[in-house]
RNA sequence: GGGUAGGUUGAGCAGGUGGUGAGCUCCGCUGACUGUAGAUCAGCCGUCUUCGACUGUGGGGGUUCGAUUCCCUCCCUGCCCA
């Protein structure tokens, strides 16, 4: 798809950047590493710095120097991982700020009003997202007014240059996602979010949910976006149920702690075995980290706490991520789809 | 040489004025992390046959039914005086 900031080829993974910034990655950090569309998020920026500050200093793409694509999260996800924050009703939710415990409230429209003043590439529906283990009746309840906000987002959206994303929920209830992708895909949006995913439920029910959305989207031509995945055998799963777009804490948050991915799986750069380890983290890789670093340098930045250790293991896991995804979309091109996904799976396990 | 304060599990401590010291923080080890309240969190961290058991409070000796605690002695460390 295309924006005003550039190409997104696809499947694509999207770095997440929600304050404004990729954790411990530099703009110019992104773009080497290939990134072509990164994450913003409504509330965190709406609270800090707040939407209207973002607004005059000439919105996100400049605040933080970026100036390739970014798309906006809605706030939805913190409905559900501050849910001990925040009180939903019909109308909106309202937060207590988990700075200050000041209140503030979000509605369909307001989220789109922020997003609009963060001038993202890709707008997101403000969503309800619940545990799907929650009893049938309060899934779909999350479910029929995500449906509500849906539309009341499409009607307050009024930026023609800002694509808007409706999002698609009913936990792993097969007809109740029906139903949503039914509800969702017959809204004006540019494009079709499932959401609701990757929050504790099994491979296996991702998987069927993801077919269920397959097989009621149909032909739709529509980019679609699986929020909040993944894990590297993820993409594969994903892509083959139609899935184009990915976005994902993981490689920049396990960066973090210690684990990087490589062409040999998952290494936690903290165990003992890699403080006399002369190799690269990954050989096969190229970036920044990989060309000039040894495994026993990471693992002493590691126990030292030294904060270049977060950079440059954030640098090559979000490196190789974006990696495996070109890789992903050669593969596609190629036929050998089913080659590169044994090989992650051999690397990752068949489990992960 | 004299005085004084101390010696507790890798380090630093807590506790204990005669009645079962494995408690804390670091360090260390391992694991988790999926639209980021996360450079975070969890477990382990004396030994073992590990839902428990055993050992352990500088060394030696003494008093006592019982000593980490009281007494003697030695060793070590800090500080003060010579």
């Amino acid at each position: 798809m295309t924006t005003r900031h550039g190409i997104i080829e696809t499947p694509q993974f999207m770095p997440v950047g929600t304050q404004a910034t990729v954790k411990g990655l530099t703009p110019a950090d992104l773009r080497t590493a290939g990134a072509q569309v990164i994450l913003g998020n409504t509330y965190h920026l709406s609270l800090r710095p707040g939407a209207e500050r973002i607004a005059r200093l000439g919105g996100l793409h400049r605040f933080m120097a970026w100036d390739g694509a970014i798309l906006t999260d809605s706030g939805g996800f913190q409905v559900f991982s501050l849910a001990h924050l925040r009180r939903v009703d019909d109308e909106g939710v309202t937060f207590a700020s988990h700075i200050d415990g000041a209140a503030h409230r979000l509605t369909p429209e307001r989220t789109i009003e922020i997003q609009e003043l963060l001038g993202s590439d890709i707008a997101m529906t403000f969503d309800q997202l619940v545990d799907p283990n929650l009893a049938a009746s309060e899934v779909e309840e999350a479910m029929d007014r995500t449906h509500r906000w849906a539309g009341r987002c499409l009607a307050a959206h009024s930026r023609p240059d800002q694509a808007l994303f409706g999002i698609i929920q009913g936990g792993i209830d097969a007809n109740l996602r029906r139903r949503s992708t039914a509800a969702i895909a017959g809204l004006d949006f540019d494009g079709i979010a499932v959401g609701g995913l990757s929050v504790g439920e099994s491979k296996d029910q991702m998987a069927a949910t993801l077919d269920v959305v397959a097989e009621e989207l149909g032909g739709d031509p529509r980019p679609r976006y699986l929020m909040g995945v993944g894990s590297p055998l993820d993409f594969f799963d994903a892509v083959e149920r139609g899935i184009d777009l990915f976005d994902c804490v993981l490689p920049t948050r396990v960066a973090r702690n210690g684990q990087l991915w490589t062409s040999e799986g998952r290494l936690n750069l903290r165990n003992t075995r890699f403080q006399d380890d002369a190799a690269p983290a990954d050989s096969a890789c190229v970036c920044e980290t990989c060309r000039n670093h040894s495994r026993a340098y990471l693992a002493h930045l590691f126990r030292a706490e030294e904060l270049l250790a977060y950079r440059l293991a954030s640098v090559h896991n979000v490196t190789w991520t974006l990696t495996l995804l070109k890789r992903l979309r050669e593969a596609l091109r190629e036929g050998s789809f089913v080659d590169l996904r044994g090989q992650i799976r051999r690397n990752f396990g068949a489990e992960d």
